[in-house]
RNA sequence: GGGGGGUUGGCCGAGUGGUUGAAGGCAGCAGUCUUGAAAACUGCAGUGGGCUUAGCCCACCGGGGGUUCGAAUCCCUCACCCCUCGCCA
């Protein structure tokens, strides 16, 4: 959410983040309804002041003025509550734009329409050579027998997968492997629910627009998170912060789970998109001031990377154009490892800075130097997500014999192991 | 799942339906005192919004709704917390 007074004093600006984002918004609809809504209250407000000054001279006037000035307050009262629910509708209006209203974009984000205008900023690690016939991960996991798609298809459906054996040690330990690293940084691991309320939602910014990417639980009024950025970031909702408190780090392990509407068809075989996974996030919440978010940008970034170096996968660094970055995003950049299966590199993970915008969803304040409250700054970033990373960790990894080779990093999580599998060629 | 008790400002805590935006305490800020600090004393001090902006007005006592001329105070409802009985990994 932005402020309504920066929407107002520049609605140019936020006119051209609707366009370059691509959002259906018709900011002039909202800033005429600001502008009625406004006369609206001044008129509620000057007629409540009429009624409070009425009610006040009651107990103080004497038996024969009573009854006309308690006539007078019903009459007051009567024409206060027909004005009423059109100031509600007004304001329940109002905020529905306003949710919908983007943030303003860093200047650094190209513009364009989706992840297509994406522009790679670099490469990083060096990109596997096979002196044999490389298996893709599906073919891997089933050669070890570490999979079972038929039979978890039966229990769960598609788009969920099952893990057996070593595979399933590896899992843990790339998770336990990325908790580690991000504690010794610095930051407070924390495990959370994945079951949240519909208005953590709201704060995060997934609502409006996102409702049929979240399962719902019936007859209960919770929902799934698809990741532990819900939760943290509606941890401290409503709450005024010593400015000591900040900033605050996190390490966020959970399920995640994601109904993938609308991906139909996309990505249907094996571990890249599957409905409920677990990932670390890494979670920031820091004074609003743009030069030490940014920093913590870098930070969050570097960790991620840091991350899949320790774990000797190469990657790239990708700028995600205004047209993919979603509405509350002020920067975002995408890291996405090799997965030489498919010759070509995908998401594994996703950098975010939103400024204030979700701490102003969620009500989250800090007091400043001067005493003042303030809205705090939010950045995101991926840790791991499992199993969407164990594609490429299986495929990159793999050996002549069947074999996984365990990265040295990885191995006092795997009990020292050099490598995963049986040699079966 | 049953029963009982709670939710008031940054924190603790009082509150009889009528100048209560809310006593008192702590923390905070400014000052007096002091070589300095502490203590003591004095004063300031909630958040958001509006306007004809040295000021005035409106809203806010967990959320929502209601009763009333008037609600922190009465009623309904939802959420959360605590206690207790039962069940349970």
């Amino acid at each position: 959410m932005l402020d309504l007074k920066f929407i107002r004093e520049n609605a140019g600006a936020v006119r051209h983040a609707i366009q370059v984002k691509g959002m259906d918004l018709d900011l002039d609809e909202l800033l005429a309804l600001d502008h009625e809504l406004l006369g609206l209250r001044q008129r509620v407000e000057a007629m409540q002041a009429e009624r409070n000054a009425n009610a006040k001279l009651v107990p103080k006037a004497t038996a024969d003025e009573r009854p006309t000035l308690i006539v007078k307050g019903k009459e007051l009262g009567e024409e206060l509550r027909a004005l009423e629910p059109a100031l509600r509708a007004h304001e329940e209006q109002l905020r529905q734009l306003l949710l919908r209203v983007p943030n303003i974009p860093h200047v650094s984000v190209p513009v364009g329409k989706d992840d297509s205008e994406n522009v790679e900023l670099r490469r990083e690690g060096v990109l596997p050579e096979f002196a044999f016939k490389p298996l893709d991960h599906v073919e891997l996991l089933e050669l070890q027998g570490w999979s079972d798609p038929e039979r978890v298809a039966q229990v769960s459906g598609s788009r969920s997968y099952l893990l057996k054996g070593e595979a399933v040690l590896l899992e843990l330990a790339v998770q336990m492997f990325a908790l580690d690293f991000l504690s010794v940084r610095g930051f407070t691991p924390l495990s959370t629910s994945a079951l949240v309320r519909p208005e953590t939602f709201v704060g995060s910014g997934h609502f409006p627009g996102g409702e049929d990417q979240v399962y719902k639980i019936e007859g209960d009024e919770l929902m799934l998170a698809g990741t532990s950025e819900v939760p943290v970031n509606s941890l401290y909702a409503g709450e005024q912060l010593p400015l000591t408190a900040l900033p605050m780090t996190f390490a966020a392990i959970s399920a995640a789970f994601r109904s993938e509407a609308g991906s139909a068809g996309r990505d249907v075989r094996g571990l890249i998109r599957v409905h409920e996974f677990r990932k670390v996030e890494q979670y920031v919440l820091c004074r609003a001031d743009e030069t030490e978010a940014l920093v913590w940008f870098g930070k969050i970034l570097q960790n991620a990377e840091d991350l899949l170096t320790a774990l000797e996968l190469p990657y790239r660094v990708v700028q995600n154009c205004t047209g993919d970055m979603g509405a509350g995003k002020v920067l975002m950049y995408d890291l996405e490892s090799w997965v030489p299966s498919e010759g070509l590199y995908r998401e594994t993970h996703s950098c975010s800075y939103l400024g204030d915008w979700q701490a102003r969803r969620t009500n989250l304040r800090y007091r400043d130097e001067d005493g003042k409250l303030t809205y705090a700054h939010t950045l995101n970033n991926t840790g791991i997500a499992t199993p969407r990373i164990l594609v490429p960790f299986l495929e990159n990894h793999q050996q002549a014999d069947g074999t996984i080779r365990v990265p040295e990093a990885l191995q006092p999580y795997l009990a020292g192991k050099i490598s995963l599998g049986k040699p079966v060629r």
